[in-house]
DNA sequence: TAATACCTTAGTGAATTACTATGTTCACTT
DNA sequence: AAGTGAACATAGTAATTCACTAAGGTATTA
């Protein structure tokens, strides 16, 4: 189907959960999925890869929960998708041995990454443009 | 994974070998596999679906093959793509009910899909493009 | 009518997806 | 010191997708 699965767009749903938390307070895996509509075992193991990847912070037991790791203009959507979902838009293998193709493969996923560059910060930004042009 | 699959791959190179037949002649699949190193069944299959989206055209009986329907000018890889593989970057479902990652997804979509609105005939040149450059 | 090409459908093993289930570890509170 | 509640870790599972193969059907030409 060649899309962004769940786990990616929860992922960025929980990140901006995060950043839009209040004085960046923690957040418990609770309060995102009830937010989110995220089944909690699942957001469990999605923070759980953010984390290896080192885009979120974790403090445990009582009182524990989330943040985010650094700042939200120093995050990327492409860095969140990438850490659940493995590298982006790799062609599996060059056929043929084409070289136009290879490298044409090559170019498209470079675009095509570029454009899920976006800081995490810029997402309500991306909406209210979309919001006045209407 | 988030990528072409080879299908869509596949469908690329075939499409390619199609445009570059010398006066458009038509190439049967046994052809079009020896030089694309893509399975005889397989790309029968693959050839189906473009002639079912009008992309190519095929003719039957000894002496048979395909052709591309219209001119490469008018065939974009997108359509390529899109006819194996459905449309592309649809994020599953909206989660959470939020307007703002609702419509950011959707603008992703729209310009992920420009990415790869580039003309078939227009392949080669990419990669001129990028020798050149080297 | 035989040969040869396209056309169609069914099946299959491996991998992926989107979870659930179960338990462990850690830190704060009482 | 014990209890509670949070993060952490691993295993399992049903459904779906992927990348084909197999087997035949149908149209056209020699």
């Amino acid at each position: 189907m060649v899309s962004i699965s769940t786990k990616g767009i929860y992922g960025v749903a929980a990140m901006h959960a995060l950043y839009k938390s209040p004085n960046a307070k923690l957040m418990q895996i609770k309060e995102i999925a009830a937010m989110t509509q995220i089944s909690h075992g699942y957001l469990e193991q999605i923070l759980s890869s953010l984390k290896k990847s080192s885009l979120v912070i974790s403090i445990r037991g009582v009182n524990g929960g989330y943040k985010l790791a650094r700042d939200a203009q120093e995050i990327l959507v492409l860095d969140i998708v990438e850490a659940l979902e493995g590298k982006l838009f790799v062609p599996s293998e060059n056929v043929g041995a084409s070289v136009v193709l290879d490298s044409f493969w090559a170019d498209m996923q470079e675009q095509a990454r570029k454009v899920f560059s976006i800081k995490l910060c810029d997402l309500d930004k991306a909406y209210q443009t979309f919001f006045y042009e209407i």
